[in-house]
This record gives structure tokens, sequence and C-alpha cells, in this order.
RNA sequence: GGGCAUAUAGCUCAGCUGGAUAGAGCAACAGCCUUCUAAGCUGUGGGUCGCAGGUUCGAGUCCUGCUAUGCUCGCCA
């Protein structure tokens, strides 16, 4: 807001300090009534000689001074100004608060908090990155909607986004897939249950392995025959992936995730030998054990391996290549990875690889790692089927959305109630992914995916249904009004509910921006939780209408309309779409 | 053993770059639906912020040591 920056500057030039210095220490105080801003004087007490109590008071006379000169703008928008426990509190004055936030709010319209500072910035976002072959278990669902969501901030920051599915679909275990296909592979099945074959024959290789080891060298051998272009093996891996990815496209439809580009791992290795001529010409590459590595002890790494000792390629020489590539093809201002936790140090080891190369953007490359999804016994094993089906998750949080929403509107016909369903449903889940920091582990439990109570999604999305509710409701008169509200009627928005949810109101875009620097899309999801919370509170203690008068009811329709724009805003940012009755 | 995380209420977690009385949700208990959708609201109980030092006017937050847990440490990805 303006008035915080008009205030630093008084304060700046009071104290002789930068302004800078003065917006650092500029807070909000913990309690409403202590007032909206704050600027705390301890440290001044050195340089003044003077208890901060002191100084506050000092400070307070001296600004008073030029209530009706310099500061005139400023005490204007002031209530007044309170010297408390070495802190200069400021009061806004309410009416004031009322009219800039909500007209800013209506000026943003649908998306508040939206920015162009990307422009012409093209940001890559990798995430989801399934294994071909492989079920697309819950685990998998927490880089799909962490990265969806994070997408979704740059996009809303103006900058251009490229969402990249880095498919796993290369390496060893396709070499096993290929011998076991030949050995046990039953074609009906395959194209009936695509994964579930596949799981199933996968499973059965590494039963076998144990007792046969020689089947680890046919995997070995089959694998680099695929690598090597035998006609043969590329036509059943182009099967196993082709399939796959039809699999998994049902699960990126429901819940409207769309790739601009989705090769795999596979694309990027024909572009190795390249990388380790480059390599080799700046003299990174040296022999150890009979590999090919680069010496990372500069960064405190453990060497980077680049190629095995028979020659192939490795998964960090494949990421490697494909960074060059995204340089090359999309000039990237940053190259963002949803990946992991555990995979930590292969990023560390890829990208001070990328330095030791002199790649200049070596620091734009970012790990955003999140945590584990994990049983309360143990970990998810995709090679026992020891795991839950992310579309079984969603199915089972549908079914009971639904049967909550035909109890509560029984004259709804089935149609609405599935679409609904399947949004509160799907909505619920993939909240459940991002409420909390992404390094957190997810203990995954049905009872607490399935509760809708509390910090959940249905919760917002009741809150944005009441806002909904009260828009039909009101009459048509005071609607239009409320569409064109003006500054006295706004103004009337003074009692303590209110200015509470003016103030989560105004936070808003600063959440989303700090969401999305620390692709931490939490901060933005608690920010629009405070604001559910304190609008449900103020929903129950005030009558919206039949409010007094009809410009209270017109202000505070108006109020309730930018509450629904901001929730729905910060929904639709995780990637949730709000419904309008449930 | 080296490296990187994490440790806050019974449970799941917030606590922004150190700042005023450490906050939510769930669970427990007690209330509120003839009144704008009760997937809601209100209230009560519950904490030596892992342990021990240190820096500071001030530490849940920064530093050191210790303990516990997780991840990781070349030919899987």
């Amino acid at each position: 807001m303006k008035l915080i920056t008009e205030i630093a500057e008084a304060l700046a030039r009071k104290l002789s300090w930068e302004l800078a210095d003065v917006l650092i220490n500029i807070s909000v105080p913990p309690r409403p009534e202590m007032g909206d801003i704050a600027f705390p004087c301890f440290r001044l007490a050195k340089t003044f000689k003077k208890s901060p109590g002191e100084i506050a008071a000092d400070l307070k006379r001296s600004l008073e001074d030029e209530a009706d000169g310099g500061l005139k703008g400023m005490f204007q928008a002031l209530d007044r100004i309170e010297a408390a426990g070495g802190y200069l509190n400021f009061f806004i004055r309410r009416d004031y608060l009322a009219r800039t936030v909500l007209r800013s709010s209506i000026e943003a319209g649908l998306k508040p908090g939206s920015s162009d500072e990307g422009a012409d910035k093209t940001v890559i976002v990798e995430y989801s990155s399934p294994n071909i072959a492989k079920p697309f278990h819950v685990g998998h669902g927490f880089s799909t909607f962490l990265g969806e969501a994070i997408a979704n901030l740059f996009e809303f920051g103006g900058y251009h986004v490229e969402r990249f599915n880095h498919l796993g679909d290369y390496g060893t275990q396709f070499g096993k897939l290929i011998v076991a296909w030949r050995l046990w592979g039953d074609p009906d099945a395959l194209k009936k249950a695509p994964i579930g074959e596949l799981t199933r024959i996968y499973v059965k290789f590494h039963e076998q392995a144990d007792v046969l080891p020689e089947l680890e060298d046919e995997a070995r051998a089959a694998f680099s025959r695929l690598e090597h272009g035998d006609p043969e093996e590329i036509a059943l891996w182009e099967n196993f992936r082709d399939v796959s990815l039809n699999e998994f496209n049902k699960i990126y439809d429901r819940v409207g995730i769309a790739f601009d580009n989705t090769n795999g791992e596979r694309f990027y290795s024909p572009m190795i030998p390249e990388v380790v001529e480059t390599l080799k010409s700046k003299g990174l590459l040296e022999e150890s054990e009979g590999a090919q590595v680069v010496n990372l002890d500069s960064f405190d790494l453990n060497p980077c391996l680049i190629l095995k000792s028979d020659g192939s390629t490795i998964y960090a020489s494949r990421d490697i290549a494909s960074i060059i590539y995204r340089e090359d093809v999309y000039n990237f201002f940053k190259n963002i990875y949803v990946v992991g936790i555990p995979q930590k140090n292969h990023f560390n080891q890829v990208f001070a690889v990328m330095k030791r190369m002199d790649f200049p953007k070596a620091d734009d490359c970012i790990h955003v790692a999140f945590g584990t999804v994990r049983f309360a016994g143990g970990v998810f094993a995709s090679r026992t089927g020891n795991v839950v089906l992310l579309e079984d998750l969603l199915d089972t949080s549908v079914a009971k959305t639904r049967a909550l929403i035909a109890a509560n509107n029984p004259d709804m016909d089935d149609h609405e109630v599935d679409t609904i369903a399947e949004q509160v449903g799907v909505g619920a889940v993939r909240y459940a992914y991002l409420r909390n920091g992404r390094e957190r582990d997810i203990v995954f439990s049905w009872e607490e995916m399935l509760d809708f109570e509390g910090d959940t999604a249905p919760y917002l999305m009741y809150t944005v249904t009441r806002c909904a509710s009260l828009e039909r409701k009101a009459p048509l008169r005071l609607l239009e009004r409320a569409n064109h509200v003006s500054d006295e009627e706004l103004s009337l928005l003074v009692s303590d509910d209110e200015q509470e949810l003016i103030k989560e109101i105004e936070r808003f875009p600063e959440a989303v921006k700090a969401a999305r620097e620390a692709y931490e899309p939490s901060i933005m999801i608690r920010q629009v939780m405070t604001l559910a919370r304190s609008f449900n509170t103020f929903y129950h203690n005030s009558s919206i209408l039949k409010a007094e008068n009809d410009e209270l009811i017109v202000a505070r329709l108006a109020l309730t309309q930018a509450v629904g724009r901001t929730l729905s805003a910060g929904l639709r940012l995780a990637g949730i779409e709000p419904v309008d009755r449930m």
C-alpha cells in the first residue's frame, strides 16, 4: 500500500535513515487493537541514548507537528499514532482502508495479485515425470499437483510457462521389461489394463532374477540393443511408452493438466555424445574405476558419473544434455525441477557440472524439492504392489463428496451432483498435497485425505458457495448497486470483522508473490484459508442481506464479492476449480 | 564415517529476513440450525518450542556442541 511508503519516507527523513532500512523494520502488530503498522524503536536506543519508549514518543510528536504541513496527506489516511512499549504504532482510518483495499480489489477483478513482472520471460517447470510402465500412485500426486500450482503461480506473474513432463522412459529397467515381455507377456491383458500387465511381468522378472541372475545380463543386453537402435526393441519400447502415456493422460485430463512437452529421457540420449565432447575439450572428464566422471571436490560434492564403464549413458548425463537443449530452444529465465528430496544430491551434482562447464545459467536451474508420501508403516514400493493408485484415491474422495452433496441438495439433478462432486472431491485431494510446506513428508491416511472439515479444500469451496449464494439471493436492485459501489458506501465497512476481512483481502497479492518467489504454494494457500475463516466469522456475526440499511447491504455485498473473487483466484492457482453450490 | 534436512499442543502443521501475551486445524469437552447453505460458528482445556551452552536491549527464529529421526554418498532413476 502507498501509505506504508509514505510512513516509511517520513520516518527515514526524521531518522536520516535509508528508506529500505525503515521498510525492513516496519511490521504488523500481533493484534489489531495495537494498530495496523508498527515501527520498533529498540535499535535507536543506542544512537539517541534514550529509552525506546522515549524515542517512540518523540517520533510521534515530531510526526504530528507536521500533520497540517508536509505530512498532511499521510495524516488524512491515519486515525492516530500511538507510542507503546517501544513501538510506534500507526492506526489507519477504517473508512480509508475499506475504500482503498476494495477499490483495488475491484480493479484487479478475477485476477487479484496477477502482474506482468514476467513479461518476455520463459519459465520451464518440469513436474509429474512418472516412469512409464509403472502405476501412477499417490506418490506421483505430489510432483503433479505441486508442479501445476507452481506453474500457475508463474503464469499469474505474467511469465511464459512451459510445462515439461520428463517421462522416465529409459534405462536398464526397460531392458528388463523387454526380456520379461518376451517370456511372459500377454497381449490381451496389455490391451485391457496396460500398466497392470506391465507391472505384473516387471514384478515377475524380479522374482525370477533372484533365482536366475543371468536374466539381469539379458536385460542389460536388451537395453543396449535398444540404445543402439534395434528396430524390434524400439517397437516394443514405443508400444510400452504409448500405452503407458495413454493411461497417464486419463489422469491428466481428469485433473485438467496439459503438458507442453512430454519428451522423456530417451529424447535427450542422442545429445549426450556432444556433452561428452564438450566436457572432454574443457578437460573436465576423468577416468575413475573405468567410468568417466567429473570431479566436484571444489563444490564439496562427490564426483558426478557421466559414462558407465561400459560406455553407456546414465541419468546425470541425460539431465545435463537436457539443460543445454532447453537453453538452446527456450532461452529460459528459470528451469525448475519439481522432484523429490531424495534427488537433492543428484541435482546438486548436475548443476555443479554445469558451473564447471561455465554454463551461464547454472544458478537459474532450480531443484524444487518435496517430501515423500509414505504409509504410517513404511514406504511405497511398486515392486511389491504396495501402493494406492491416485485414481482410486480420487474416486473414493469423489464418491464420499457425492453422497454429501446429494444429501444436502435433494432437488439437484444427478448430472449436476456428479459435476460438483468431481470438482470438490478432486479439489480435496489436491489441497492435501499443497497445504503444508513442500519439504514435509506426507504420511498417507485415508481418514485424513477424506476429512472435509477445517483446513481443507471443501471448507474453502464451501465459503465460495456462501458468497455465490448471497449474490443469487440479493435483490437485483441492490446487486446492481453493489456492482457499481461508491466510495461512500465502501466507507461504511468499519466494524472489527469487516476490517479484519479487508486486511486479509489486502494481503492476498503479497502472498501470491511470496509463494512464487519461494516456489511454495502453501504460502498462498494459508493466506486464502485465513481469509475464508475471517469471512465465515463475519458471515456468522453480521447479516449481509438484512443489514440496517440499503447502503450497508450494498457495501457488504461488494465486500462479499471481493471475498469470492479472491478465494476463487487462490483456489484456481492451486488447481482447484470453485463451484457455486455444494 | 562424510554431506543435506528435520525436531513447536495428544495428532497434523504455521510462525516471513530475531521483536509486543508462541498460533491454526483435527481429536476431547460445552454450546449454537423456524433467521443469508451447520462441509459452518462460539467457548474450554492442552506448550520447559529435542537437550546444553553462546550472541543480543530482546531468541521458537542466529551460532556452537550433543541427542533423535529421515534422505543421500559412481556404474538404478
